[in-house]
DNA sequence: CCAAAAGTGTTAACCCTACACCCATGG
DNA sequence: CCATGGGTGTAGGGTTAACACTTTTGG
């Protein structure tokens, strides 16, 4: 087996994050709309290449940060806030990708609704909101990549809890349901879906109800001891909830 | 947003494999049996660090050498085989994961039954085969890798039709279910299976018969036009199967 | 009282599983 | 002819999807 030193690579590592929430204001680029609709944060690139289009946010990984940490810490840099729910998507290594050497580990995040309505990162002036369906012209491979995160969000929608993620800690199933209808498309029946979540045994009712329209509808809180879905492979550093449920 | 300008970065990128094959004979580390076991090649490293324990194939990556394309190159190094599947795994970046600092993207590949037990890579003298259930001390943290690649296989084997990356072309259907139970680790009904399989309509009957034994099985051999399973967001030159389905 | 959302009940279609049974071959 | 794996049939249980129905609020 042949091995290159390896120590005269040019090759850089970068990580970016894919970061996703719901949004029902007309506050994003994109027709807007009564119903929410997934929305991501992009930047404005400010050097070569591709100056001036919007990419994901992102970073070089520093040589003392180990690769969720850096997903974690330019997410916060760029919202200002923590994630309710943090996963890695894929490393992208094609040679033409950049016109440099680029590794890129991507990750994607879920960030509570109301959260990130108010949230302002550290250079909000080259920071805005999208439509996820709308999507302007992108750097690099990124709307490709965009699109493979929005493709694991449905597929794991479909047989984990991650639609939590993008919910605060008390909602109602209309609230879970209305998310699950923004995610994968398609209208869900109220009564099938109160029983399919039930039968999960992972929403604890509360006492307290929502009012305001018709028949209040009871609050509900998730499990806090269950993990929303799986993460992957995580060092033992990166398996505690606490710091991404923290805001 | 802060980015380093990373070209004072000491992070290197290597590439690994987890090459898993099903073995029946007894020449592989570990008790031998009857039915068959998922077996994987390790090769003993030379050099410090972990000098003399086992470690994962691979190799740093070329700086003009796509990810997938060092993975294959590493299998091929390592087997003298092209796999029936290549897929991307995981990105492992903790700092504390090696001496150095060295980013691993991992892949997992599937060799066909036949070839890897007639396979001899170019450096014979450091690979050796070994039981996936009884593996040996390993180096840094292969051994958590190993074990989510195995998750990985049995995960997708419950979806979809991966199970086939370890037969020839053309097998039976207790072939399949074969390597389906070896995978799963559990008996799967014969009748049952059957009209599992034949529901996806990705299997074609072909007109000739395994004989030898009782009654004459039917051969069958899958579509060609299917994909095994979902390998991710692939560049246009990863998305050929041609190249991984010659050997 | 009416509209509309919250929540419960019911039923038919579907799928999965277990297992009985027949078929074809080697010994 | 017998043992054994190949292959087919079928009945029961559980899950899903569709939709009728009752409850509770705001207006």
């Amino acid at each position: 087996m042949t091995r290159s030193s390896g120590t005269e690579d040019p090759i850089r590592v970068a990580v970016s994050t894919v970061i996703l929430t719901l949004r029902r204001d007309g506050a994003l680029q994109g027709p807007a709309g009564p119903s929410p609709r997934i929305a991501l944060p992009l930047v404005r690139r400010t050097r070569d290449p591709y100056q001036g289009s919007w990419a994901l946010p992102g970073g070089w990984l520093d040589a003392e940060e180990g690769l969720t940490a850096a997903a974690a810490r330019t997410l916060g840099e760029t919202t200002g806030l923590a994630p309710s729910y943090l996963e890695q998507l894929y490393a992208f290594g094609a040679v033409d990708r950049s016109p440099s050497r680029v590794i890129s580990v991507i990750y994607w995040a879920l960030l509570r609704e109301e959260e990130a309505a108010a949230a302002v990162g550290s250079d909000p002036e080259n920071v805005a909101w999208f439509d996820a369906a709308h999507l302007p012209e992108l750097a690099f491979d990124h709307a490709r990549i965009i699109e493979y995160a929005l493709w694991r969000l449905r597929n794991k929608a479909g047989y984990s809890r991650v639609a939590q993620g993008f919910l605060p800690p008390e909602f109602t199933l209309a609230d879970l349901r209305e998310a699950y209808e923004t995610i994968l498309g398609r209208k869900l029946d109220p009564a099938n879906f109160r029983r399919q979540v039930d039968a999960t045994r992972t929403l604890v009712p509360t006492n307290a109800f929502r009012t305001g329209s018709h028949r209040p509808a009871r609050l509900y809180r998730d499990a806090a001891d269950v993990e929303l879905a799986d993460r992957g492979p995580l060092s033992p550093e990166e398996t505690s909830t606490a710091e991404t449920r923290t805001s």
